[in-house]
RNA sequence: GCUGGCGUAGCUCAGGGGUAGAGCAGCGGUUUUGUAAACCGCAGGUCGGGGGUUCGAAUCCCUUCGCCAGCUCCA
């Protein structure tokens, strides 16, 4: 039996491992289970870059299994990557110095990159796609050709495609001997392949150029940026069209969009960007999921801390976060006593006088002050693990481009713990975090996520510590953790913090963007740059292991989360408004304020609409607030002292007596309960 | 940070050289209502900011800020 196993060294193996365990799963894999697993393969080479899917497709074992993929999957391969050609042609026709980048398919379409003198705008893209369906219909057949490295690189020379060039030799360079070239029309590709037979086969309705954006060369900030036109192919129009329609759902839920709708969250200009203004009803989110977090730690044994927002400069010296860190840290804060109070224009140091200044950052990071607590008096073995717990604000300086909404922020505020204990703790800690996450996620009904292994590379040895005796054990315990608790997860080669691997839980949203969610870091480094002890049975001193975990991830980033997952009708427990009471009439109003009277002084967030409307705009208003129970007051409940609940998307609606309803209701939240609709 | 696109009322959007518009929301009246929009009226904008071209700029040009997408980054 073959078993294929991550980390074997050699540079082809890593960048193999890197971009196939997440379809390989649990390692090692053996060849029946890889066989297992093959049917998802498609989407891994769609989602790989193309300079590694040709190292990718050399692996003998892969490139079988990837040649015996379903022939509907294969075939829509070859759709996507000739229609990418197709592009190159029809940009070429119009563009003829355009110099070729690299021109994948990749998850719904595809995309190729161009280095362009005339650039190219949205604008521009029916005209490509036009000239794209001519090409189509000219019934093109692809033909391969192979050469010799050499040749190829020749070949690619009187191109004049020197992005080729380079593709072509840094293949040589790598030993590869044969390069293939296809060639369809009057147009030729240096391209592994594989392709259609002949432009017919390539339906002519069930594409679309989607959009334009830059791309780094081999996506290297330091290569020149050339412009990417991405398009949508599908096998047939109704896949198309299906996407559309899905897509245009997901941007109906987008959590931006539905932050300013509902009075979420907002964004003020001249606050600064990245910086989240909670509203009223985004901040009764915030506080419950809070509270679940709360909840959930107090009951696997956490202990609450609270630490201050800005701190000296020394501690990031000691921390290690200064010099390494600083680019994503806000710029420093210099503070001498006696000018504490100077106005900004008055010359430097005057009113300082000789006393050195202070400097102050703000805290990127919530772990340093854990740490602090724990090493303020001696720790026993009795005592640990020691679970220090907060939900600390942090301030990260992230480039501007990467702001987006809830998603990457300057500010956040983490659900942030740190477990001090001995090594051979660690295990079974780690299991018992895994369990906590797996339940908290059970409540939100999460499934759109996968754990990830991140490992080091022992290579970049600028990125990690250098310990390779701690990395072995630590990366080992996060492993057999994994599998003890039965987790599927995969491995993420070079995805390690520089202080430890990880397990990363990486969460897609409802456009396919995967990012990381929740954390769970084995930290080797903090115990000895705090100098972290405590006494074992035989009184000696010995260094505590740090576990980082942040199973609800930042209130900001959970939140972008749950607004799209819920679509902003969140169950009753989670939602800002809980019931909203609506009367039939004005002269029912006394008994609605006496209901929502007993509901609130139980806590729950119940309102009676005083407004001037009509009694169906009211109805309508709460239909789109999503609020998740309306309860209807007319003449016949007010008699009965019953009411009649409408939910949320719910038809039914049930006339009950209020108690009854106040049981559910109770028990509803208390259970944390989603009631949808079937 | 890079590339491209976009910034007009709280929101969604029209207007593309000749003094700024609609719907919704808001406010004031009238209406007292049984399941997704009652009626009438009022108010609301340095057209993101700054500079330029022009007799005249929301409109053209430059610059700056912000937003969006992608890339890069993400202890």
């Amino acid at each position: 039996m073959r078993t294929i196993r991550a980390g074997e060294g050699d540079q082809r193996q890593l960048l193999l491992s890197r971009w196939t365990r997440g379809f390989l799963g649990s390692m090692p894999v053996t060849a029946s289970s890889f066989r297992r697993r093959i049917r998802r393969l498609p989407r891994c080479l769609l989602r790989c870059p193309d300079y590694l899917r040709e190292e990718f497709m050399q692996d003998q074992e892969i490139a079988q299994a990837v040649a015996g993929l379903d022939p509907e999957a294969q075939r829509l391969y070859r759709i996507r990557h000739s229609l990418a050609h197709v592009l190159a042609q029809a940009v070429l026709s119009l563009q003829p110095t355009a110099k070729l980048g690299f021109g994948p398919p990749v998850e719904n379409g595809f995309y190729y990159d161009f280095d362009l003198e005339e650039p190219i705008t949205a604008a521009d893209l029916p005209k490509l796609q036009k000239k794209m369906k001519e090409i189509l219909r000219q019934k093109q057949s692809f033909t391969r050709t192979e050469l010799p490295a050499d040749q190829a690189i020749e070949k690619t020379t009187a191109m004049g495609q020197p992005y080729k060039v380079e593709a072509s030799s840094d293949l040589r360079a790598k030993g590869v001997e044969v390069i293939s070239f296809y060639e369809n029309g009057p147009f030729t590709d240096m391209c592994e392949g594989p392709h259609v037979e002949t432009t017919k086969e390539i339906p002519e309705d069930a594409f679309l150029l989607d959009s334009i954006a830059g791309a780094y060369w081999r996506g290297s900030e330091k290569n020149k940026m050339l412009t990417r036109i991405y398009g949508l192919a599908f096998a047939r129009k109704e896949e198309l069209d299906d996407y559309l329609a899905r897509r245009k759902l997901a941007q109906e839920r987008d959590h931006k969009k539905l932050g300013r709708e509902l009075e979420l969250f907002h964004i003020e200009e001249e606050i600064g960007k990245g910086l989240i203004l909670w509203l009223p009803k985004g901040t009764v989110l915030r506080d419950e999921v809070e509270a679940l977090a709360k909840e959930f730690e107090f009951r696997y044994g956490y202990e609450r801390v609270s630490t201050p927002h800005i701190t000296k400069q020394e501690l990031y010296y000691r921390s290690g976060h200064l010099p390494y860190y600083k680019e994503s840290m806000f710029p420093p804060m210099e503070v001498a006593e006696d000018d504490s109070r100077a106005m900004e224009g008055d010359a430097p140091g005057e009113a300082a006088g000789a006393r050195p200044k202070e400097v102050f950052y703000l805290k990127p990071m919530n772990c340093p002050h854990h740490h602090m607590i724990y090493k303020h008096r001696p720790r026993s073995y009795r005592e640990l693990p020691v679970r220090l717990a907060e939900y600390g604000t942090c301030y990260r300086f992230e480039q501007s481009g990467e702001l987006s909404g809830l998603l990457r922020v300057r500010c956040l505020t983490m659900n942030d713990a740190h477990i001090y204990l001995t090594r051979a703790q660690a295990l079974e800690e780690i299991r018992t975090i895994l369990q906590m996450y797996r339940e908290i996620y059970a409540v939100f009904d999460f499934t759109r996520y996968r754990f990830r292994l991140s490992l080091h590379d022992p290579a970049r040895t600028e990125k990690y510590h250098d310990d390779e005796d701690l990395w072995r054990e630590a990366e080992a315990v996060l492993k057999e953790a994994l599998e003890r608790e039965g987790v599927e997860y995969y491995v993420g080669e070079d995805e390690a913090a520089f202080y430890g691997p990880k397990i990363d839980i990486q969460f897609r949203n409802l456009l396919g963007r995967e990012e990381t969610v929740s954390t769970i870091q084995y930290d080797s480094v903090a115990p000895n740059r705090f100098d972290l002890t405590y006494v074992d049975e035989h009184g000696q001193e010995e260094r505590p292991v740090v576990l980082h975990r942040a199973p609800l991830s930042t209130h900001e980033r959970i939140l972008s989360y749950l607004i799209e997952h819920y679509g902003g009708a969140f169950p009753t427990w989670l939602a800002p408004i809980q019931v909203r009471l609506i009367t039939v009439s004005d002269e029912l109003l006394p008994y609605a304020e006496e209901l929502r009277g007993i509901l609130r002084a139980e806590g729950v967030r119940a309102e009676v609409d005083l407004s001037p409307h009509s009694f169906g705009k009211k109805i309508r208003n709460g239909a789109i607030e999503k609020l998740p129970i309306l309860l209807v007051i007319g003449k016949k409940e007010a008699e009965e002292r019953a009411v009649t609940v409408r939910r949320y998307q719910i038809e039914q609606q049930d006339t009950m007596p209020f108690a009854e309803f106040h049981n559910l209701l109770r028990d509803e939240i208390r259970t944390r309960r989603h009631v949808r609709p079937a």
